[in-house]
DNA sequence: GAAATAGTGTCTCTTAGACACTATTTC
DNA sequence: GAAATAGTGTCTAAGAGACACTATTTC
């Protein structure tokens, strides 16, 4: 039987075992690619999200961005909380409570820490309940914040061709976007701004490469929506 | 000085002191209330929110939608998790680890826990640090929700006006919103539909009252904005 | 020139918001 | 009738998407 409460401590005060998980998200062609290190042999799954025991000691974003950076071998370059999960769920680590973190980088180019490799999003092998959830809820957080965080541009490199950051878009939305309408948003919205180099991609006409430079703060008055679930 | 950390347990699996706090939302004329309770005395602050030592053998949810019960004196017509919240904060309990619920209701004659009181959101008394940050959250988060989650509908008593609704939307959005433009909206999302009965206020034409019965699901075609802050 | 990719001009349709109006109640 | 609140019709401007086009490269 698995072991996960904690009898309290000798003060008294009751406590949990508890763990930090995090979900590094990279694009891996038209897909998310999540980072899985090597499980320990003793448990079932043979891949888990990098983890970390939590101490109490330390500060959750700080250690949730160390953690980011010893999987990665780099910073990440966007990091957010996703939240609390408890519940039922297996831990690889046993713990009563995890706080799931998902970050994300743009290149693939980095010195892992042993072992670790990238996994598409949408065929990962077998996690633990937990991991499952975290990493679910991870994916459908980029999904939400990519309108109020930069979440987009930091999944792609200083300079990128707006079919790069245009491809991006339609990874994390899930669907095709249209070009010259999206062109047209993003020229409205003073995010991005042209550089001097063009990138020549094999055949077709070379593309002007853009930088992420956010000019102005749009007014933000998005109309009334009732974009709520059906009946 | 403080104990926020534990040691730990027998087993050698380290723990951390947590607790679970909820944030207790309801209309109160063009405003929001929050749900406080009195703090013990031996505290800095006269208040604090409702909250729960974790043991680790609880469900998160579980325990979210209990505690509120116990607060509100009835179940909550809604409930969701805000996230962790660790960082250098004081919570009342000296927990190390707090995680944070939001939670509404349409109607304030309840029976409340003991010494509990409905204060304005914009206007509350000292609270411990940990505390300010999950009231703060938990406001931001209805706000980021009431577009994919029934939140207005759940500020309001299962049958309510087109005005009413319409100011609970102004509520949570901080802004006026255009009436027929918002009725508009509505009629489109097919969300409400009338009932039989109409509602006389003093003076002016009475009010037809409507009923939340999501009937369709929308594409949910939205197109893509970018609502990034600006530089 | 063919193929491929980048980038743009124009049209239409939807919709948020402004404005002005009608409708029904209490005083 | 005046005041107050509920509810609606019409116009305008912004913007998303469709379509078709031009531009520049490799083969």
């Amino acid at each position: 039987m698995r072991d996960r409460s904690s009898p309290p401590t000798r003060a008294g005060r009751p406590s949990v075992s508890a763990s930090l998980d995090i979900v590094l998200c990279t694009p891996q062609g038209r897909a998310l690619a999540v980072l899985l290190t090597p499980a320990p042999a003793a448990g079932r799954e043979r891949w888990m999200l990098p983890w970390v025991a939590m101490t109490g000691a330390q500060q959750l974003d700080e250690s949730a961005e160390r953690l980011a950076g010893e999987s990665l071998g780099a910073r990440p370059s966007w990091i957010a909380q996703v939240g609390a999960f408890g519940d039922d769920k297996r831990h690889p680590g046993g713990a009563a409570l995890s706080i799931g973190y998902v970050a994300v980088t743009p290149g693939r180019d980095r010195h892992l820490a042993a072992g670790a490799q990238w996994h598409a999003a949408g065929a990962l092998p077998a996690l633990a309940p937990r991991q499952k959830a975290i990493v679910d809820s991870s994916v459908a957080s980029l999904r939400e914040r990519m309108d109020t965080a930069p979440v987009a541009f930091r999944l792609l490199p200083p300079t990128f061709t707006l079919t790069d950051l245009q491809e991006v878009y339609e990874l994390l939305l899930g669907r095709r976007v249209h070009k010259a309408s999206f062109r047209r948003s993003l020229q409205a919205a003073w995010l991005v701004e042209p550089t001097d180099e063009w990138r020549s991609e094999g055949r077709g006409r070379p593309a002007q490469l853009f930088r992420y430079a956010p000019r102005k703060r749009r007014g933000g008055r998005r109309g009334v929506r009732f974009e709520l679930p059906g009946g």
